[in-house]
RNA sequence: GUCCGGAUAGUGUAGUGGCCUAGCAUGGAGCCCUGUCGAGGCUCCGCCCCGGGUUCGAAUCCCGGUCCGGGCGCCA
């Protein structure tokens, strides 16, 4: 069986007129009027017209045609032609119709826009809901956006890491994480690949990044989480936290930049017009943060709360542009935070915030054995179980900062999606885990 | 977890006690049509989440369950 096609249906152009070409793709549409019949075949790259004139076409061609049922994958082979009333400016006079595996009918769902299906609906059958342009577009688009990220932290001198996703103990005291049985032993799904981006500091490497997943077991229920995540990490030797900031929103301008270059066809189909934030960011210090919402908000907060949705939503609105919020209280801020040497209460931590939610958290992290091994005491947790990460400390780990970057919620306030799980192929939350 | 809302053909929806033999769109089968591009016209096909209850009568009201959506909580 022949599969192989010559073109892409946007490689075909009208100026290739009476040249014989071999498309391969989708059974998109079939619009048969009598002595005329329309097939809309569609591919990765788009969509081409196949026409067949009844009184001329080889019948047994036009009996295949007429065989077809939607979202049949078919080798079509035929000459173009220019054609003014055809989309594109051409169509294609088919020779050969081959059809390569049918599809049942009727379809668990409609891939031409005409009716709507509910999120639910399309996660059941995202193989054929990536089958919508629209739905294939926010993928290309994630493929711009970590692709952007991995070349923006390329030529800022970073090095590309792979972390364990599978570990003995928690990162962090707070978050629940899912235990898996790993042979005889109990081991978690690891929630962030901070440690281990930490001992590479230590390890003199300078500058890592990882882009990963990242497992939390925590049952909440929102729009904008997630249980399986994917974080961009980066680490830094020599840095402080003002110095990864500046990473960091170079990053994102970059990204921005580079999405609405090159992913120029699937914003189209989005209909999206990207607005590219400017750098500098606004750095709000927690305290201004605190102000603002309680000009702002009904529901007050006091020095050393911890910002909850509506605050965020408050002050987002307020802002109305990413933004930061740094020189956190140092008790609401993880163990491995570096505190201000002249006011240690405020700690050299910061969020990086879209105005609809945080993207990102980072910080100078404590790089002091003592103080570290004191911290993680302070917060409730047992240094036992920090063993592998405080022996990096007792033999020279330099000062370092990072950062760790939600790339669903970057994707997602990029593209102004209301539903983290729009952005992810698979998504894994509360309630799902298949397929 | 909690509060609010919802569940009707494959998909998306209308219907809030009898007018429902459940309407519409899309889809499928078939017929007509040589320029469609969300084609059009005609015929046919296919649906009230599950279990109990109220009532002469339930898609519709009540109770329980399951599932879904949204808010909040939880959350580097």
């Amino acid at each position: 069986m022949e599969f192989r096609r010559t073109h892409y249906t946007s490689h075909v152009t009208p100026e290739m007129n009476s040249q014989t070409v071999k498309l391969a793709g989708w059974v998109h549409e079939i619009r048969d009027l009598g002595g005329i019949m329309f097939l809309v075949l569609r591919d990765r790259e788009g969509m081409a017209q196949i026409t067949l004139f009844k009184k001329t076409i080889d019948p047994a061609v036009l009996k295949t045609a007429k065989a077809l049922s939607r979202e049949s994958v078919v080798l079509v082979e035929g000459e173009v032609k220019a054609e003014a009333k055809a989309p594109g400016g051409y169509e294609l006079v088919p020779i050969k119709i081959e059809l390569l595996n049918p599809a049942k009918s009727p379809l668990p769902m409609d891939t031409t826009g005409k009716v709507d299906a509910e999120l639910d609906t399309r996660l059941d059958n995202r193989f054929m809901d990536v089958r919508r342009p629209k739905t294939q577009a926010v993928f290309r688009i994630r493929h711009h956006m970590l692709s952007a990220v991995r070349e923006f932290l390329e030529q800022e001198g970073f090095i590309e890491i792979n972390t364990p996703k599978v570990v003995a103990t928690a990162t962090e005291g707070g978050t629940a994480l899912f235990p898996i049985t790993y042979f005889d032993t109990e081991a978690f799904l690891n929630q962030s690949p901070q440690l281990f981006k930490q001992l590479m500091m230590s390890g003199g490497m300078d500058k890592v990044f990882e882009i990963g997943p990242i497992f939390r077991a925590e049952e909440h229920d929102t729009r904008r989480h997630l249980n399986e995540a994917t974080s961009i990490d980066i680490e830094a030797s020599f840095m402080d936290h003002e110095d990864v900031m500046v990473i960091l929103e170079n990053l994102i301008v970059y990204v921005y930049e580079k999405v609405a270059e090159r992913a120029v066809p699937s914003l189209k189909t989005l209909g999206i017009e990207l607005t590219i934030p400017t750098a500098p960011f606004r750095r709000l210090t927690y305290d201004e943060a605190i102000e603002i919402n309680n000009e702002n908000s009904k529901e007050l907060l006091e020095w050393g709360d911890d910002l909850g949705t509506s605050a965020e939503k408050v002050i987002g609105e307020a802002i109305g542009e990413h933004y930061f919020i740094k020189d956190w209280p140092t008790e609401i801020k993880p163990y491995y935070t570096q505190p201000y040497e002249d006011e240690p209460q405020i700690t050299k931590a910061f969020d990086m915030m879209h105005p609809r939610m945080e993207l990102s958290s980072g910080a100078q992290r404590v790089h002091d054995h003592d103080m570290l091994h004191k911290r993680i005491q302070d917060q409730g947790l047992n240094p036992d179980g920090f063993e592998f990460y405080l022996k990096a400390f007792r033999y020279g780990i330099p000062p370092h900062s990072g950062w760790g970057l939600g790339a669903e919620r970057l994707l997602m306030t990029m593209l102004d999606v209301d539903n983290i799980r729009d952005v992810v192929l698979f998504p894994r939350d509360r309630k799902r885990v298949s397929p």
